[in-house]
DNA sequence: CGGTCGATGTCAGTCACTGTCATACGCGGT
DNA sequence: ACCGCGTATGACAGTGACTGACATCGACCG
């Protein structure tokens, strides 16, 4: 019952620290400047044990992707039936922002090191664009239909988009959900 | 007069020859199956030439981007000074549909090749978020403020993405801005 | 104590991309 | 017609991202 889990041969949660050592060596050279081969020399593994762990370079950043977009996805589906369908995916916009706001200081660090790097925005705009379309799934099991699931999603994600660069930006951080709330509202006043 | 652009050394057009060869070959084989060099030599340069002509291997399917980035740019420049944010957006993306309109075939193949592969999806979406910055930035400087430039200029984005996908399924092709008119009504009835 | 399974190390290989230098074509000047 | 000059190209070597194949080690299971 010990090892249910990962575990390598040598040291525990061999992932956990190439993902500690990817965020120091990107934050201290840039992503760029450091090889896969620097990220797992300093999380004591191979090259080749990397990217047994991650599809790509790249991956390394993106661990929580998955969850956020399971957590957003479930929120919808036990959203309240009365809401509408842009409601709902906000809702889960909201839950999946709370997700977030329990690791602060990591999500700015990762922000900061995306911003830098193009392909590294290309693939946040990937992990949204499965966000979005897990969204429009949620939206048409609770009976909404196309193209308002798809529109409803890609404007839940767009405020989702817009609030955390808001959220990350903000020197006293208010609550994610305050941000989402405060960008629906504009979004509303647009139409 | 004969030599105002590009011409190599060769046969003139390197760069449409490129282009065309690639869109054949991944067609065939498959974009992961088509290495740099096999495009190059079908166009009858070397692979060293190719690179020069294009940023990376993708970038030989993304060519007309920045017109269209532009096209949409300027028309929402020039668009009625009465319109609303999003009606000013809206009119920039039907813009933007006027010029794919005109090669419907290679949009089409185009499109297949890219919804084939995961990489190519990313830098669509990568030009896709170029173009709702520079959405953004034309709504600004219509004296639209943040954040609803930028929400504007995402759903406006949105509204393109969602239409150009009906738009190329459909097989009796209507007008682009008749997608455009009827996924923004979708879109003004979620509100 | 031997067998099995999973995670790792090792090594060779492909391909995307880059820097450098030599070369050849088209063009303007004389 | 000849001579430089700028620019696009060819040739070549090199780095780094990834992959496949195979051997090994350690933990667990009987």
């Amino acid at each position: 019952m010990a090892t249910l889990m990962a575990m390598g041969r040598w040291e525990p949660d061999a992932k956990g620290r190439m993902i500690r050592a990817a965020l120091d060596l990107f934050t201290e050279r840039g992503f760029e400047q450091t090889t896969a081969g620097d990220i797992a020399a300093s999380a004591g593994v191979t090259e080749r044990t990397f990217f047994r762990h991650f599809a790509d370079k790249r991956e390394v950043l993106f661990d929580g992707s998955a969850t956020l977009q399971h957590t957003v996805h479930d929120a919808i589906l036990a959203a309240p039936g009365e809401l509408t369908a842009l409601e709902a995916a906000l809702a889960g916009m909201a839950a999946g922002g709370g997700l977030l706001q329990e690791r602060r200081e990591f999500a700015v660090r990762r922000a900061r090191i995306v911003a830098a790097d193009p392909s590294l925005q290309e693939r946040e705009l990937l992990k949204l664009a499965a966000m979005t379309e897990s969204t429009a799934e949620a939206l048409r099991s609770r009976g909404v239909a196309e193209p308002a699931a798809s529109l409803a999603a890609h404007s839940a994600v767009s405020v989702f988009h817009v609030a955390f660069a808001s959220w990350i930006t903000a020197e006293d951080p208010p609550g994610f959900d305050v941000c989402i709330g405060r960008t629906a509202t504009s979004l509303r006043a647009l139409i």
